[in-house]
DNA sequence: ATAAAATCTTGACCCGAATCAAGTTTTGAA
DNA sequence: TTCAAAACTTGATTCGGGTCAAGATTTTAT
């Protein structure tokens, strides 16, 4: 990728959208590709940030994994979404390790780019705030579906909450493995199977392996 | 409270001590001193923000409720640390809300005041920027205690980072009540008790009321 | 100082979801 | 195109922590 098709995927990202074009030729100039074959690691928890991400092509999985074993996903990174921007200003490691679950295509903008940004445009600034002050609400909401429901109410708020950001949303498509989900609603997968019948049994959704058409929106809402 | 003790105020706070004292003016006019007695709401759920806060005295709780009445406390705020700072920056309303457990007196900066210094002065972009990073970061701990620890080693867990935290790390005072911790570590108050007496009985801490005693740290850290 | 309310503890019992196990189906690498 | 590995499902069983209940202790308001 030559330094013009990056700074157009640059200035496509809606956090650099309102920059000069000598700015985002500065920002260019720190910006690294990294490619990265499906089941690739980015990064892991412990390491140093360099920088921050942009995610212009396949998918990032962001997880944790205990002591035993055990792993959480914490979050599934889409093209066209940035992570690892909250590490950058704690001067900290990751928390989290970072890998693709699809042949991906990543950005890394160094931090010294995007500091000397930061530095020098308003806009910039507002737009990274709200960045992660987004993450932050989403993990708040997370917290108080594994801590507020049961199995089934997460299934069914994880449903609905695709559903509303799809075009179809009768017919929408898990964007991961069903491991992967279940990991995100802090479920085994046995349970992920289980409750995925009990709601097609009681004629709510119709599930074909990753996609899921919701026969009834509004049964599923006020399930139970 | 007149102007120039508000400004004294300010400016003894981290994100705003590098600021000039006619910066440190312009932001104490866009500041209100709100007083609540203990048990009293600051805000609600669902409330629209007009600013963000610093604690100056007492102690508040954010939480969440679920529509069957069940709370989680997703965060106790000590006096000298700020919140409500992500909801600015999304235009969005409070997704928790905010309730003293101790007489308190609370600054409200609002977003105009915030935003004009924000506009203006890098060291405070930089401080608001680790200061929801810091949350974001402690909210991703929460999720992966929740998500990868049993009772026991939230408990654990939590006892030894408010010991590391303390001035006296054998003898410490647990921040509020045993329901409000409970609450905060995900657990029943009937577990939290049970939890304790096991501990008790290891050997490994005494408890008297909220004032725990750890008297084999090793031991904690590797129990079980 | 005292009573009422809130908090905390302890016991008995229960249940939702995990674990373990054994298939079946799907996927993707050679 | 095949076949080994990964992903998924289904059943039997277990268990950590929740619920319900009752009593003890502490706190707070008067």
């Amino acid at each position: 990728m030559d330094k013009s098709q990056l700074a157009q995927k640059l200035s496509g990202f809606y956090m650099f959208s309102e920059l000069q074009p000598s700015q985002i030729e500065l920002l260019a100039n720190g910006t690294r590709l990294v490619d990265i074959p499906r089941g690739g690691t980015l990064f892991n928890r412990g390491d140093k940030a360099h920088g921050f991400y942009l995610l212009l092509e396949g998918q990032i999985k962001l997880g944790v994994i205990s002591p035993q074993g055990d792993e959480k996903v914490i979050g599934l990174i889409q093209p066209g979404e940035s992570f690892g921007e909250a590490v950058l200003f704690l001067e900290r490691s990751f928390p989290v390790y970072a890998q693709t679950t699809l042949d991906s295509k990543v950005l890394l903008i160094t931090r010294e780019a995007i500091f000397d940004i930061l530095d020098n445009d308003v806009t910039v600034v507002r737009r990274m705030l709200a960045a992660i002050s987004a993450r932050n609400r989403q993990l708040v909401n997370d917290i108080e579906s594994i801590s507020l429901q049961n199995s089934t109410q997460r299934l069914i708020g994880y449903l609905l909450q695709i559903s509303a950001d799809s075009p179809n949303p009768e017919r929408v498509q898990l964007p991961a493995n069903k491991l992967t989900i279940a990991s995100m609603l802090n479920l085994t997968p046995e349970t992920l199977s289980r409750v995925m019948l009990r709601l097609s049994n009681a004629g709510l959704i119709e599930v074909n392996g990753k996609e899921i058409v919701i026969t009834n929106v509004a049964g599923l809402r006020n399930f139970e």
